[in-house]
DNA sequence: AACTATTTATAAGA
DNA sequence: TTCTTATAAATAGTT
């Protein structure tokens, strides 16, 4: 797809295969992990070389794993499993948790220089980065938290007015009914609690 | 690959996701066939979606035969793991995963310079992930300065000798040549500063 | 292993 | 879904 059409056929210069091959093999995987990634699949790639040599890659946990939930759904249609095996889980956990050691490395990366090799003044640098970061963060924090407040207040002030206007009115009927309450109660008058129960 | 860059995470509009899916799968395959065909490679791919049905592609004879020489060039396969609480493992899997989307958010965050789109808990994990960070880094800076210190001090050691000795060797010429300048002076006395300008 | 000129793949929109 | 189209990615041929 390059500096000229190919023909979908083997290509004969015994170089140029084994170059396409590495390249190709290359972008087939990348475009699994990506499809896996985007749309939430689990997929399973296996290639062997014209050698024979077996180049694999599975999105989540093993090809074993992989190969086992293929045989299942080919085999009786399986429904889609929802109890991972411990095998599975334990692997995809360290998965999981390589990751999150490449998020953070890239994080620390992101200022160029790196963790372990920075000197002194890169260090400064990005501490004062850091602290900026810290404080944006912290103030966008805030701003979330007083609206929060500031809601959760407008909703006191409702549940609050509106509490007022039944206790009123229970009084009302309380003094409305003392007398006929002396001889008998037809619902309890605590009836409003189960109005706002919060 | 169009109409913008994409990111490499799940696309979260199903609808987009879905056809994604469709898009990516059907070149994933057609990818694996042109490998296939072009390198002389024999191939299997198989991709779940989401919603668990699955999609194969093997590029010689069945899916099976292709398993089954995974299963021979791969001899090692089984070990007879330990069952971790599956239970457990759930659990810990679903805080990872969350972790990571935390990170990538901040690494999102970071770059679009803040005010993303975090939720408070979200802000809460990074700012959190971000003391660490400044912490360790401010003890890394304090490792270097202490190193740095102790250096200057050893050098500041070594001056000080050197200028002491100087200043004693000094103090010998001048008095062994109080005689001739009274009369004559060859060269300044002051050259020693040259030795030492700092 | 790099470098590009091209071809392909595909995201977004209809 | 399917088509279109502008753009991002992959990669063939070359150095």
């Amino acid at each position: 797809m390059a500096r000229g059409k190919v023909q979908m056929r083997r290509i004969e210069n015994q170089v140029h295969r084994q170059v396409t091959f590495c390249k190709r093999r290359t972008g087939l995987l990348k475009k699994a992990k990506e499809l896996a990634v985007l749309c939430d699949a689990e997929i399973g790639v296996f290639v062997f070389s014209a050698s024979g040599k077996l180049y694999e890659m599975a999105t989540k946990g093993t090809m074993q794993g992989l190969i086992e939930r293929y045989m299942k759904s080919t085999r009786s249609g399986e429904q889609p499993d929802q109890a991972t095996n411990p095998l599975e889980a334990k692997e995809e956990i360290s998965m999981l948790k390589q990751e999150i050691e490449t998020l953070q490395k890239g994080l620390r990366y992101m200022f160029g220089g790196g963790a372990g090799e920075m000197t002194l003044d890169e260090l400064l640098v990005l501490e004062k980065y850091l602290e900026l970061w810290i404080c944006n963060l912290r103030s966008t924090k805030m701003d979330i938290m007083i609206k929060e407040i500031q809601l959760l207040r407008n909703k006191e002030g409702v549940l609050t007015a509106a509490n007022q206007y039944l206790q009123d009115k229970i009084e009302t009927v309380e003094i409305t009914n003392i007398a006929p309450l002396t001889t008998d109660v037809p619902y309890p008058l605590t009836v409003h609690n189960e109005v706002f129960p919060y």
